[in-house]
DNA sequence: GGAACATTGTGAAAGTCTTGACAAAGATTT
DNA sequence: AAATCTTTGTCAAGACTTTCACAATGTTCC
């Protein structure tokens, strides 16, 4: 693993660049320079090039960067050379809504199952994902491995659900509740606001 | 309307500070320092003050903020004292969660309706708002005022889409389709990718 | 196979953002 | 009503991030 440190401004932006190349290959591009990309992404050459270099020089002088080994070599960084095992907590539009994205599985992360409070109210189940009682959590987290829990429940009960499942072993929290949930620092919590992104719109729509 | 320019780093970070002051008035507090509100953010004193004052001084020396004056300024700033009309464009879970968001209401954030190319698969229609079929939206958009649209459709729909909703005269966009939506210069898109917000996670459980 | 070309990798400059420090101002106490 | 205390508003320093610029290096063309 690189010793240098890596900000969380480049760490954004690596998925985004994932998004790209992806985009490209799919339209049978093979091989892109840095500029070319930067005209596509609207960021600069420089600010591409200088990202991808922290990583390792995986672009080639006099010829650009190869899409295909690239795609590869940010999914090594981003992890998603490996498997993700993912349960979802809370069966509501929002939880259905995430485990039935498509693509995820692509990039080896796997949707194992459903959690609810009421399973039985559930209207359809996902793909075929089972939905299961919150009271089945802890047996399940005894007999299965879990890398994420993705959280969708009201923020009354966050805390205390990651509680069980930090307990379970569960390290990696996918927060959609509505406050910064906050474990012990070897658990790794990506914390989605939606509201303030809606925010940040209506601020935007006030002044421009 | 303040001249300086605001960074984009402080437009994300009001919306933070709604939530946490929302939060503190919810408990009754009444005051509360910039010292105070640091340690419960874990950001620094010197940044609320720093971010406040931008937009005019509304601490006392000696007391600190008063919570509930702060949170109006704030709203202010966000424009959420102005009210929103916003539809909601895709009936899936996602649409519908959207939706069903409470909360939204207090901050003059208004949902009039849903659009769906099959709105008679709708399910369940949400808190008893309209789902429209996706023939009329030129129509809708004709007769009633839409400040904000909400995409919740595929990426293959959701520049032709847009570009409807854009010629309706729709200038707010809620982009959560795969791709990063390009409009006209008057009109303001926050993307939001769910699975870019995913891949940062499985990066830091890599990483640790 | 050599010459001209393209494009990376990278050090340094420029720009932006965050933090530290403290004078000024008002609150609180006695 | 004075003295002390608290805390803001703000300037400047420090840290971080982005952009510039170009030597180095490999590609492509003839």
């Amino acid at each position: 693993m690189e010793n240098r440190a890596i900000s969380q401004a480049v760490i954004k932006r690596l998925p985004r660049y994932m998004r790209y190349l992806t985009e490209l290959r799919a339209q049978g591009v093979e091989r892109i320079s840095s500029q070319e990309l930067s005209e596509k992404m609207k960021v600069t050459a420089s600010q591409i090039r200088q990202d991808l270099n922290l990583f390792g020089g995986f672009g080639q002088q006099g010829y650009g960067y190869n899409v295909g080994n690239l795609i590869r070599e940010i999914g090594i960084i981003l992890g998603l050379d490996q498997s993700h095992d993912i349960i979802v907590i809370g069966a509501g539009n929002l939880g259905r809504a995430l485990a039935g994205y498509a693509n995820f599985e692509n990039r080896g992360l796997f949707i194992r199952a459903l959690f609810d409070i009421a399973p039985e109210n559930t209207v359809s189940n996902v793909r075929g994902l089972p939905v299961y009682s919150m009271e089945y959590l802890p047996e399940y987290l005894k007999e299965n491995r879990v890398d994420i829990a993705v959280l969708t429940i009201p923020k009354t009960a966050a805390l205390s659900v990651a509680q069980i499942l930090y307990d379970g072993g569960v390290r990696g929290f996918w927060n959609f509740a509505h406050l910064d949930l906050a474990l012990p620092d070897d658990a790794y919590v990506e914390n989605v606001h939606l509201s303030d992104s809606l925010m940040q719109l209506t601020y935007r729509l006030k002044h421009k």
